[in-house]
RNA sequence: UGCCCCAUGGUGUAAUGGUAGCACACCGGUUUUUGGUACCGUUUGUCAAGGUUCGAGUCCUUGUGGGGCAACCA
């Protein structure tokens, strides 16, 4: 068991709980005390019309996670009432997605297609009662109709139809006998109600559009409010969670179970998550892949779950930051950093630390015989020292990062300057003998002198030294590219601007590739499923795709190591 | 000029009428062969005004501010 597994209400005398929940819980445990259920069975409901992101993270630890810790049922249903929208490519990366967060669908795969029939007949069960009427106005009249929220509506001329008309002309929509958006069949219910929704309701529409999964069969589909409760309903769903946005539909969810007289399921909404630096509709991110702004669904700057995933973030980090983030009903902004701070918290715990050189410059050591190597021990994980250790190559030639030197430093410059002293990790101690311009100006080598006493582990030389140097042997070292990233927007909240695009808060910056680095031999065995510390600069993962594309190693950078350095 | 929801440090989130706490961020310190980690510490908060109460972040009223609602989308 994990520190950051929920931890169970203590056995305390008084029997009060140690810990606090949210008001969502608060309901669930009162409908358990007070036997208004049993168990408790929640829902996952996508449509099947883009990639999971963040936000849906969030709504699956959720709807998931309550029925573990309840230790009642969650189905997955996809809510593919949209056909031109809608694809199998979704329905499958959605699936992928929820499995690698590590949860399981224990109470059934499910989709709202297959409760066509169903609904069908729900609505003919509501024109026999009279709430329901087949309305031939266009669509924007009926929009008129409606009113606004300040101003009634008006009843369409249609309205009064008999029920016997009502179950012809409906039928006569199944059948195909009218073209597309001919008619609708609309609730009956108040059209002067203050609650927009409330006034009569489209609920089917006539569209002739190949069904992913129903094919042809179908040219009526049902609408939102007209699917998404009633499949609820069917499949007994006890506490029906979504997000803020439904909350004007409620009445309506309610209004249709008690008209059908159908399972009461509860609908309860919670506030959605936002990221800074970052938009969260499905719309706009598939905007950012049919521009090409981005590599597609899984760009490891998307907030999407797959884009997360090839970044390099694990199960557990994600499923971390939704438990820090919390469940309320007010609008929030979530710092970006919580989610890095999750990341750092689990690959601080369980990745390897590697040594790679991103920017390398070369590395002299001028004492060291020429020709040698020694191999040298370094620790694989001083967090958890039953992961071993590895051997490093270590010889006169070596790669250093080109931060880390300055020619001109004060004593705040732990790393190599003229006159400064350094570790190499897992090393020796070296000072600066001298370095090498080259034509373009830049430094070119450090050369500097060894202390064959000061070796790692066996250090008998009583030297000093403030800072410590990563470094890659020069003759084994494996050449990779490198990719760092940085938020896709440089605006907090690009889509929180009225006047203006989210788009033009693109930043420019957010991609930089790194060509040439430097890595040390040991990661020629690495695997995308293990990311690694590269020490000093982060964690990083391997992009399978991507390296067997490029031919060569590929690595996202995931999030770099916390800075202190106030240089 | 309608209806609904919301309001606690910079950002999130607790406190269920009784000491405003936790996390992230920030800043400072200790330790350190990662300027990482770990540990310690500082600063910062109940939208406003009334009311109820011995006692109000919590209940009531009125404001103010924010969000949502008028797709044959979900």
């Amino acid at each position: 068991m994990s520190e950051h597994s929920v931890q169970q209400p203590a056995d305390n005398s008084d029997g009060k709980p140690s810990e606090s929940i949210h008001f969502i819980e608060q309901i669930i445990q009162d409908d358990l005390k007070n036997s208004r259920h049993q168990h408790i069975h929640t829902r996952f409901p996508p449509e099947p019309n883009g990639y999971l992101h963040i936000g849906h993270a969030k709504a699956i630890c959720l709807s998931f996670g309550l029925a573990e810790k309840y230790e009642g049922l969650v189905n997955l249903r996809f809510d593919d009432t949209n056909p031109e929208k809608e694809s199998q490519e979704y329905v499958d990366a959605i699936r992928r997605d929820v499995t690698w967060l590590g949860y399981k669908w224990s109470g059934g795969e499910f989709y709202t297609s297959d409760y066509f029939e169903q609904l069908y007949g729900f609505a003919v069960r509501l024109i026999e009662k009279g709430l329901a009427y087949v309305d031939h106005q266009s669509a924007e009249d009926i929009a008129k109709g409606k009113g606004t929220p300040t101003k009634p509506g008006t009843a369409s001329p249609h309205r009064s139809r008999s029920v016997e008309e009502n179950l012809q002309l409906f039928d006569e929509m199944r059948q195909g006998i009218h073209p597309d958006g001919h008619c609708v069949l609309r609730a009956k219910i108040d059209m002067a109600h203050a609650n927009m929704h409330m006034r009569d309701p489209l609920i089917y529409r006539i569209k002739r559009a190949h069904h992913q999964r129903t094919g042809d069969k179908w040219c009526v589909y049902p609408m939102y409010d007209f699917a998404h409760g009633q499949s609820d309903s069917l499949e007994e769903i006890t506490h029906s969670l979504c997000t803020l946005e439904f909350e004007v539909h409620r009445p309506l969810y309610e209004w249709f179970i008690a008209a059908l007289e159908i399972f009461p399921s509860r609908q309860i909404e919670f506030a959605r998550l936002n990221l800074d630096h970052t938009v969260m509709s499905k719309r706009k991110l598939l905007k950012l892949v049919e521009d090409g702004v981005v590599d597609g669904w899984d760009d490891p700057r998307m907030p999407t779950i797959s884009g997360l995933r090839r970044r390099g973030f694990t199960p557990q980090s994600i499923r971390t930051f939704c438990d820090r983030v919390g469940i309320a009903k007010r609008e929030n902004v979530i710092d970006f950093s919580l989610l890095e701070w999750a990341l750092r918290d689990h690959l601080n715990r369980v990745a390897h630390r590697t040594m790679a050189v991103l920017d390398p410059i070369k590395l002299v050591v001028v004492n060291f015989p020429e020709g040698q190597t020694e191999m040298l021990p370094s620790v694989n994980n001083p967090e958890n020292p039953e992961d071993g250790s590895r051997e490093m190559p270590f010889s006169k030639t070596l790669w250093m990062e080109r931060d880390d030197f300055k020619i001109e430093s004060n004593k705040k410059w732990f790393r190599l300057a003229p006159g400064k002293t350094v570790r190499l990790k897992s090393a020796y101690i070296v000072r600066y003998v001298d370095h090498v311009t080259g034509d373009d100006g830049r430094t070119k080598e450090v050369h500097v002198e060894y202390f064959p006493d000061s070796k790692s582990g066996s250090d008998t030389s009583g030297i000093k030294a403030k800072g410590t140097l990563h470094w890659v042997n020069a003759a084994t070292a494996i050449d990779a590219e490198v990719r760092l990233y940085d938020r896709l927007f440089s605006d907090p909240t690009p889509d929180g601007h009225a006047d203006k695009d989210f788009s033009e808060f693109l930043n420019p910056n957010s991609l930089e590739i790194r060509e040439g680095c430097k890595l040390e031999p040991a990661l020629a065995s690495a695997s995308a499923d293990h990311p690694v510390q590269f020490t000093r600069l982060g964690y990083f993962a391997l992009d399978a795709e991507r390296t067997e594309q490029a031919g060569h190693m590929v690595w996202n950078r995931s999030v770099t190591l916390k800075d202190g350095w106030k240089g």
